[in-house]
DNA sequence: ATTTACTATGTCTATAGGTGAATATTCCTG
DNA sequence: CAGGAATATTCACCTATAGACATAGTAAAT
């Protein structure tokens, strides 16, 4: 996996500009990859010098001219065999947070409350950014192929962030600290049958 | 976050040498980080000369000596301004196998589905090693302060894997492929209620 | 006229992350 | 003693990432 992989499964499913992939990048509910502007317009050089994509000049007249690029029919055999490859492993979680948590005892339970609520406030924020994008989806009758796709995708999204603000409210409760409105249902991770918020039946 | 902040971590935890530094890490369940041991040496080296480890020379009579790093108090402050630091954002989601799926249209079903299997054993089996960890944890009557926290990390673990489960066998049911044994409690996304198997009141 | 902001595309540099290969010691087996 | 495996560490190189800087057109506000 590189940002080049990332860059061509992005332009096959719409062909864009530079400064646009930069948008849909750093939007990344879309695509679940980012990348800084330095990196994409690298990455899209060498992508055009190894012609696995192709640019057209937009002349515009509002505003200053710009790049198309296109995927090439080698550009999308690149893409077919990737997703096609075999990789060895999955990414194992690389979590700042857990990292942090594994020596809590370092320090006051109350830095570690605040910066757990940060965290905590953000997989909320992103969840609720998520699931506002799936209900645009859900409203479609009829979701192209490309779509259902992006919509599967969005879900990953959606249950890791649940995931985590479960998570969180359940070391938040460990530390002693209420939490705000329970979003979440109590997912069992081992025979615990949380009836304190069983509402849901 | 870089590779020192979790290094510093795992040897406030426990001082070790570089080599039981690179298999700790790899172990990967203690601390939801890893590196290969090039980086590892390479951090360690870094990290004495900045004065927040130090190491001692231990002469070893079955094998070659080692050097066993322990964090000074220059390295304990560090640690701990890092963990109350309010970093800018959540890492975002970066997943090879959703930049995959999100261009599921390019390739055949099957291909779809031979790549998603992989992903899936994957997360199964890393589910079920954090699963046996966590049983070894809950096993101890009364688990030490360090132990909890490294716990209730480790139940982060649990969930993403649960999450990362429970969506591949979404995304296989939707391609048509029959899921092996649901080992996942259905998790309502979406108003979708799930009946077929909510044996859990 | 000048500032501010957005569109659009880049370069340069420093640091961090990551891989491949090499080095050395000791242990065990044949 | 030769060969392989485990312990223990380091060098050289390459990619990835982030920040700062450069350029240039449009456009609205000051």
């Amino acid at each position: 996996m590189s940002l080049s992989h990332a860059i061509l499964a992005a332009l096959f499913n719409e062909a864009c500009s530079g400064y646009d992939l930069v948008k849909r990048f750093n939007k990344s509910v879309e695509y679940f990859w980012s990348a800084s502007h330095q990196q994409i317009y690298k990455a899209l050089a060498k992508l055009e010098e190894d012609e696995h994509i192709s640019s057209e000049k937009i002349e515009q007249e509002n505003r200053p001219n710009k790049k198309l690029y296109t995927v090439t029919e080698s550009g999308r055999q690149l893409l077919q065999a990737w997703i096609g490859e075999i990789e060895g492993e999955v990414t194992l979680i690389k979590s700042e947070l857990l990292v942090k948590l594994s020596v809590g005892h370092a320090v006051p339970t109350e830095t570690l409350l605040t910066m757990l609520d940060t965290y905590y406030q953000q997989h909320r924020e992103r969840l609720q950014s998520y699931q506002g994008v799936a209900r645009q989806y859900e409203q479609v009758p009829q979701m192209s192929r490309e779509s259902q796709f992006q919509y599967l995708a969005l879900r990953a999204g959606i249950r890791q962030q649940l995931a985590w603000v479960a998570w969180c409210e359940e070391v938040m409760g460990f530390l002693g600290q209420p939490v705000e409105q329970p979003i979440t249902q109590p997912v069992t991770v081992r025979g615990e049958s949380s009836r304190e918020a069983s509402s849901a039946g």
